[in-house]
DNA sequence: CAACAAACCTACCGAGTAGTATGTTTCAGA
DNA sequence: TCTGAAACATACTACTCGGTAGGTTTGTTG
């Protein structure tokens, strides 16, 4: 992999995360390179192609991001919070790609594409798959050793805390906090309301007299 | 409203979802609607005023759904679970409609529209925040009365839990599970993955040793 | 320097697409 | 029945974009 091709694919990510992928142009990808389309053609046989490799690179900085998180020690729901930080961390620092992979889903959940394209597109979308399986298998491990509450659907499950986690591509805004360690933290809020739920347990120190059904004017009272 | 205009947004919101706004010709949702672009250049001046009033339904819908679970009886965690509920129901019942609002966010956040277009994506915007806030401010009154955790940010954990619940626009296919009995299930099983958190807790059946402070730390080596 | 290939640019074509202008039908009310 | 407006359909224009063909530069090797 050149410079050239990867500052290609750094740049297309850029354009399809802003843009989608069709209103994306050529042009745009090579205006943002300061280059022509030719370069672009020289290296990537066409449009889609880029697509597909963005998503690629996508998938595999995941991978990378998870894999040291699942060697760790602890019980099964401590490593699981671990993949989920990494997971987050690295959903935050390369969300132009992660935007791409997320296109590229819808991308294939619709797929109005050639057979040849359809085969590529499987393929990215089995990798996905794969990574998710990464997940359900340490909670379902977790669920063995008790650490993680049994009554819950796995799939569903799993699928939620990643979307808690996902969908921060649609919100976050990198130019406000673009440095490692507010994307730590953001990481671990995120992590923590999927992990620990957000009713107050019993045994900590956070009892208020039980207000009852008082909470609700409250609240209501801020709008309209 | 008259039902010609109804089932245009219908059919709009289907194509919209499927290729996206840039992919979507208006042909395509004449096609659907067995008709000619004439009839939705009659009722709708522009693609973009099109897409603006399936977003406008989208958000329509949600705040319908949300409402009455807001006036319930109950602590302050219970209304809110409640109207997480309520709002994932909606999300998979109107889930083409609710895949437009997600992308007129995108549109919004990289938004390359005329000034008149981008006034009227404020609005909808804006519209989208005070749904936010609805829930921002039920989980407020709910640390109040003691019934929420204390230690989340409300911002992040807010934009968490409806992230995990508007992914599903993702991943939900309507064709496996359509009816509404399917969608309260699936419902009700993420909100609860989402209020009670994956970690098990201690009081139930399934004990564990208490691994106590132990797991932060551990899940914190994960990451550099 | 010669030879050659990789990298990149310029000019262009064909296929679509948003939007418009104008025709045609339907139908309620006088 | 006559009229006019609403509800469409049809035909056309202006424009954009993906992709290609062929030329030009750059770098490398003998």
């Amino acid at each position: 992999m050149t410079p050239s091709k990867q500052e290609i694919l750094v740049q297309a990510a850029e354009c399809f995360m802003e843009q989608g992928f069709h209103a994306t142009s050529i042009d745009d990808v090579a205006r943002r390179l300061g280059a022509t389309k030719g370069r672009i053609y020289h290296h990537y046989a066409s449009k889609i192609d880029l697509f597909f490799e963005v998503h690629r690179e996508g998938m595999r900085l995941l991978f990378e991001a998870v894999e040291p998180a699942r060697k760790l020690e602890g019980d099964g729901v401590t490593v699981l919070a671990a993949m989920l930080r990494a997971h987050a961390v690295a959903v935050l620092r390369h969300h132009t790609f992660e935007s791409v992979v997320a296109q590229g889903v819808q991308m294939h959940r619709f797929g109005a594409t050639t057979p040849s394209q359809r085969q590529t597109l499987d393929e990215l979308i089995a990798s996905r798959d794969r990574f998710e399986k990464l997940f359900k298998d340490q909670a379902a491990a977790a669920r063995r050793d008790g650490s993680l509450a049994a009554d819950a659907d796995l799939s569903i499950a799993v699928k939620t805390l990643l979307g808690g986690i996902q969908w921060s591509l649609i919100w976050y805004r990198p130019e406000a906090d673009a440095d490692e360690h507010a994307r730590e933290r953001l990481a671990e809020a995120m992590v923590r309301t999927l992990v620990e739920g957000i009713r107050a347990r019993p045994g900590r120190a956070c009892a208020a007299a039980p207000t009852k059904g008082k909470a609700r004017s409250a609240a209501g009272s801020g709008l309209t």
